[in-house]
DNA sequence: AGCATATATTTGCCTTGACAAATATACTTG
DNA sequence: CAAGTATATTTGTCAAGGCAAATATATGCT
């Protein structure tokens, strides 16, 4: 180039810009991770498997509501997912309106996998912390969000 | 409701979730307080903005790499904010491929009242935390990027 | 100079996710 | 119980962003 303005990196990120960029890497990563594995799943997708396998089964909505997916979009990426086989949309037994998504036996197989993953990512963002500034790490985070939510 | 099953929250979030519901937040603060003044601006535009104002003009690729938009949407992104007369898409003395994007009169006029937005938005997300423990977060933000980055 | 390769911008195509409307149930109150 | 309101899921529509192809320049090598 010519006049040489720096415009890339991270010169004092405002904290919107820097969280973006951050998740945007481990996103990143976490894809790549499992192209690698020859699996075909999108972050969202990930997620998704993840809570229904440490939680358990769980309606729709309230899998919506805890990756922060609309509901619309929700019911997409169940069509996907089931298609693949990791999923089954059953009937929920105390209501009628909603279903009971749970993991099949090839969904809990494939959480295995994503276990795995998961976990070189998180290891690998948080190698330059100690195991004390990724707990503070956390708790900063889980505070902004606090804040942010509770608009008191 | 009735298993009670409180799916919700932020219980011990892995960190890609957490930055997720983070951002997400700060954008969704960010585009209110942008609506309350009747500014009808994306988070995405603002930050394209705000990079301009900081780093005064540069070409449309630098600016899409700085704030890590793929270069056909910069190119959407600037027919917007270019129709609403906020920036100008000059000549590149020294590269005639490129351009040079520098905001008019009013986009410099409309930066000043975004000042305010961001500076009340990032406040209120980080009041819980003291000025060290913000220096804090952004350093440790930081660090997980670069290790996200130099996969050395 | 001639050619191959790399970069800047634009455009088309496609996927994802937000939002709203439609439908089916649940819940709440008079 | 009936009416009104709230919630669950699905579907249509739209805007945003990623990717690839097209075009125009630049740059580097021979």
């Amino acid at each position: 180039m010519n006049t040489e303005s720096l415009a890339f990196a991270t010169p004092q990120e405002s904290l919107g810009i820097l969280l973006g960029l951050v998740r945007a890497e481990i996103v990143r990563a976490m894809e790549t991770e499992l192209a690698a594995k020859g699996l075909n799943l999108s972050f969202t997708q990930f997620l998704i498997l993840k809570r229904l396998a440490r939680l358990g089964p769980m309606s729709a909505s309230e899998l919506a509501r805890s990756v922060e997916l609309d509901g619309g979009a929700m019911t997409r990426q169940l069509d996907h997912l089931e298609g693949k086989g990791y999923l089954r949309r059953c009937r929920h037994e105390q209501d009628r309106r909603a279903l009971r998504i749970e993991l099949t036996d090839a969904g809990n197989a494939l959480w295995t996998q994503l276990v795995d993953c998961n976990e070189r990512v998180l290891t690998a963002a948080q190698r330059s912390l100690s195991e004390a500034e990724q707990a503070q790490l956390q708790d900063y985070l889980e505070r902004v969000l606090h804040a942010l939510r509770d608009k008191s």
